[in-house]
DNA sequence: CGGAATGTTTAGCCAAGGTAATGAGTTAGG
DNA sequence: CCTAACTCATTACCTTGGCTAAACATTCCG
């Protein structure tokens, strides 16, 4: 039986290790979401904020979520008063989403109380630890984004 | 080491990043599962394969799961013939979980099945990107176990 | 103009987590 | 030593957030 690090170093290894650890930490963030959006919600508040009106197409594509579940998504996201909907002029079927000035304030307030949590974690590490994190995000980026 | 504001400054954006990274290519993660088993069981055969025979209560807290949701986990495993039970003949109240030969040829087919897709794309990135990913898995463990 | 294609929504299903309460086993105090 | 408090696992039930299939409106094209 290979230790854990002998099997990071292979291929097969590294994408077994790789899952299992993205798992676990994506669980753990997802408990340590201080409000009562999901993380699906609040990335989309994110890529909003980011990129201004979007449709709900898009926003699915980007989320790698069916329409129909962007659309209870957004919902709720309405219901709460931090998005907007309106139809587009260009053409009758898409429907333009955008955030509104207290989903704006929702996004800086829960960048606060995760800096709370993460940051906090984030300076147990050692600089060169951190900077690997930074150099990997875009990585995932790009596996997520694969086809 | 940067001052204590910008290092916050810094360490706030990348936990931003991380995050929805991470959430994305966590759900992409699930949506390429092959077998019938969830990340969390698959995860549970590696961790009794790497740490041998474990009680249900340390299982659920290593994968961040409450103890009824790990019960029902090992049920499903149990049911498959991929795992043992047995009860501890020290403590009566515990359960020890131990991974079966199926269970081993079960994890060591998946991981050739992960091979597929995970290596494949890993393959599309350069070796600096691979060994990138190498050196953050145990960080993100660490983050995960981090109280 | 009429049919195919596209974007969103509705309806209904399922997987996998959670909480609360129960049962069995252990430990500690009187 | 025996009862009370505690711990581990389980059971029963609920919630969340995905999914697919199908309806509906709109646009595009032959």
């Amino acid at each position: 039986m290979p230790t854990v690090a002998a099997a990071s170093r292979t291929d097969a290894g590294l994408a077994n290790e790789l899952r299992s650890s993205l798992m676990r930490l994506a669980r753990r963030l997802r408990q340590e979401r201080t409000l009562d959006l999901s993380p699906t919600a609040m990335s989309v508040l994110g890529q909003l904020m980011r990129h201004g009106e979007t449709t709900i197409g898009s926003l699915a594509a980007h989320e790698r979520v069916k329409p129909p579940s962007m659309t209870r998504t957004v919902n709720c996201l309405e219901a709460d008063g931090l998005v907007t909907r309106r139809p587009s002029e260009t053409d009758g079927r898409q429907v333009l989403v955008a955030i509104s000035e207290e989903g704006r304030a929702r996004v800086l307030a829960d960048r606060k109380r995760r800096e709370a949590w993460l940051a906090q974690r984030l300076g147990d590490l050692t600089p060169e630890e951190r900077a690997a994190l930074r150099t990997v995000a875009p990585i995932l980026d790009r596996l997520a984004g694969a086809e």
